[in-house]
DNA sequence: CTTGGGACCTGGCTGC
DNA sequence: TGCAGCCAGGTCCCAA
């Protein structure tokens, strides 16, 4: 699930392939892949435009083009870009051909995922709260947003209007580290408390990151290559396996219709 | 306005 | 073996 930490690995690996480069040739084989326009006006608007710079923002990818419009991609749940793999393989909604000769292609088995060439790339990511990983996001930020919501706690975290980055399996991971209930209240929680999901939450995605993403599912690197975040994982997905802390069977709960992972005994509360 | 839940999508896995 | 049903989940949309 291409989360923060997978859609940052994606962005540092693919950069020094395609920034500088044009392209010159696409092949879009899932008509429902682009949004907004007709497959003949986004081939015209693009083929030819340089890559300025490659961005990410919360779990977008924004290409940022030498005329100002901004190549946009969400791989949603099961996208993943390659670089030039062997062979085509399935799922490939479409194909980028570069002037450096390389081809990349979005392949996603679900079909959630979604292309936008936008004028400006603020209508698509303008409403995502502060980035995760950022010095605007600090714990006086998470404090206040927090106060605000009395909603679970794991909910008010995967909201990408109040914070952008974090999804399902780095919020169950959080709450395991900082020992939080998934479904207290947001409001309710202490600055103590707080402060320590502030902090779980950085460490979560940090590792993550030195860890290339998580490969539960299908993301795999541009290059092929598996994340391997997961191996570290004490909580998600991991149902019915003991906790690492304390050996108590892992428990799958829904929240928001989402599944949640925790311990029940290191995670007490509520419901 | 706030909160909760379903829809979208499909491959892989489990259990009868 | 075959098949129904569950599970994965980011975001949008609608209902209470």
């Amino acid at each position: 699930m291409p989360e923060l930490p997978e859609v940052e690995t994606i962005k540092s690996e693919l950069l020094p392939c395609v920034v500088g480069q044009s392209v010159t040739q696409i092949t879009i084989l899932d008509a429902k892949l682009v949004s907004g326009i007709s497959i003949e006006e986004f081939c015209r608007r693009l083929i030819g435009q340089a890559i300025k710079s490659l961005e990410r923002r919360g779990k977008y990818l924004i290409f940022h083009l030498a005329d100002t419009q901004s190549l946009v991609m969400h791989l949603k749940m099961s996208g993943t870009l390659l670089l030039n793999p062997q062979g085509t393989g399935h799922y490939v909604r479409a194909i980028f051909h570069f002037s450096n000769g390389i081809r990349l292609l979005f392949r996603d088995p679900r079909r959630f995922g979604v292309i936008w060439l936008v004028a400006d790339a603020e209508s698509l990511v303008g409403r995502l709260g502060p980035e995760v990983l950022s010095e605007k996001f600090t714990p006086r930020v998470l404090v206040q947003t927090l106060s605000k919501h009395h909603i679970p706690i794991k909910a008010a975290l995967v909201d990408q209007s109040l914070i952008a980055g974090i999804g399902n399996m780095y919020a169950d991971e959080a709450l395991f580290a900082a020992k939080i209930h998934p479904l207290k209240r947001a409001d309710t929680l202490s600055l103590e408390e707080t402060q320590n999901i502030y902090r779980s939450i950085r460490e979560v995605l940090r590792s993550a990151i030195n860890s290339k993403g998580a490969s539960v599912d299908t993301y795999v690197r541009p290059g092929g290559q598996l994340g391997t975040a997961h191996f570290n994982f004490k909580a998600a997905h991991r149902g019915g396996k003991p906790c690492p802390v304390c050996g108590t069977p892992i428990q799958r709960i829904l929240v928001r219709n989402r599944g949640s992972y925790f311990c029940p005994k290191c995670q007490p509360g509520t419901a």
